[in-house]
DNA sequence: ACAAAAGTGTTGAGAGTACACCCATGC
DNA sequence: GCATGGGTGTACTCTCAACACTTTTGT
């Protein structure tokens, strides 16, 4: 079967950056690819977009077809066109911005993919078409929006300690932060609430465990409140 | 002449919101539809992407052919992609965002336009496709960089009052600002220079003119200085 | 009793906000 | 001299940033 139209298409692909906090480190989901272009190399997980679905939901399907990741925060992140970005010829790539708890997932290798794995965006072998730049752009993105939004709990199970919590913006932003200040802000913002069990980690004093309290937070998006550390 | 593919593709086209503030309003640059679909309807500029270009350079291609205007800040908005968006069948549009200075444009219908007019974002027409959804995303995206960027600065000449640029910004946020604190806030960043020359008004006292310095703002950036009004 | 992570308060500096009057100009 | 927009200072509040010790637990 063949489509023929008057004037020429691109191809359009979805692509997915898929972060997630393990063993205390960021790491992005990749895939190795199964077949040419850039055969076992790794790449993002992404293909191409049926007529039948948004860019959106390509990015879910892939996702879900390649990896077996599902249910997940997913946002748009930007689209990439450049005209020799893909040797198979000219594609324009919308790429996603994802955020999953780790405690939630299994990746496992699927469909096209020979293989997946998480790796250390601190420590990223070498990628397949131009998603070293995406990677790149979706890093830049999480820390802009770690820093005024609450996005950084999605990576979170739905049970956490305050440690955790700023041991996962620590992560993200690649910095030190205060543990008093960090508490008190939490705190004070008034979106977290103690679900009254506790974490015991080793031998050590248990944790109390909170959980993200989505409608207080809602109060503060409409108040412009702000999340500076 | 035809082109066939083994797989379906959708159209790619590029579409821009061009905001600039005229006569104390904030407009927008709409074109009135030349052929079908929505013939004679107000649309963005915009139109389908070659294969030997970019989706920005399509933006800037389509608003130069359409309505004339050329030299203007320009960055990626969003991508709309839903299935039913277009009648003439599935089309992928990557929106742009663009702000420019009134005084250096002139804006004439060309090409496949009928006409090309400014109109107030608060007073809109009807628009052709989802071109209504994108005008809103591309205002809440100013509104967004308005207070924490110096995109304004785009919309003003090069010299322009203290007075000016406090218009430009209360048009754009839609809310008043402290005289004196405004003053103060700008002149504190350092992101502003005098240049000596005065601009009269009416019969009133003459207002000092200003120019923006992007050296001093760039330090500014790297300290993650914010701007909240 | 000790090792290790959890948990807690205070102070100083800087930025935001609210607020009202004098100045320079052309007619 | 008056009408009009240009231009200026102060006091209060709140948030950020820096900083070190006590508590709880299991072994």
């Amino acid at each position: 079967m063949a489509y023929t139209y008057p004037y020429p298409r691109p191809m359009v692909t979805a692509d997915v950056v898929v972060f997630a906090i393990i063993d205390g480190d960021l790491k992005v989901l990749l895939i190795k690819r199964g077949r040419e272009p850039f055969e076992g190399q790794w790449a993002l997980p992404g293909g191409f977009m049926d007529m039948d679905e948004t860019p959106e939901q390509c990015a879910m399907r892939e996702l879900r077809e390649e990896t077996g990741v599902t249910h997940l925060y997913l946002e748009q992140l930007y689209s990439f066109g450049a005209i020799d970005r893909d040797p198979r010829g000219r594609n324009i790539s919308v790429a996603y911005f994802a955020l999953i708890d780790s405690t939630k997932v299994v990746a496992r290798a699927g469909d096209d993919a020979a293989d997946a794995a998480w790796r250390s965006v601190y420590d990223l072998p070498v990628l397949a078409f131009d998603h070293h730049r995406i990677v790149d752009y979706a890093l830049e993105r999480l820390r802009n929006k770690a820093e005024y939004t609450t996005v950084s709990f999605q990576m979170l199970p739905d049970e956490f300690t305050l440690s955790e919590l700023q041991a996962a913006y620590e992560t993200i932003l690649q910095k030190e932060l205060d543990k008093r200040n960090f508490r008190r802000k939490m705190i004070t913002l008034g979106i977290l609430e103690e679900t009254g069990g506790t974490r015991r980690k080793g031998v050590h004093r248990p944790a109390k465990l909170y959980r993200f309290k989505q409608e207080n937070f809602e109060k503060l998006k409409d108040r412009g409140i702000v999340f500076p550390f």
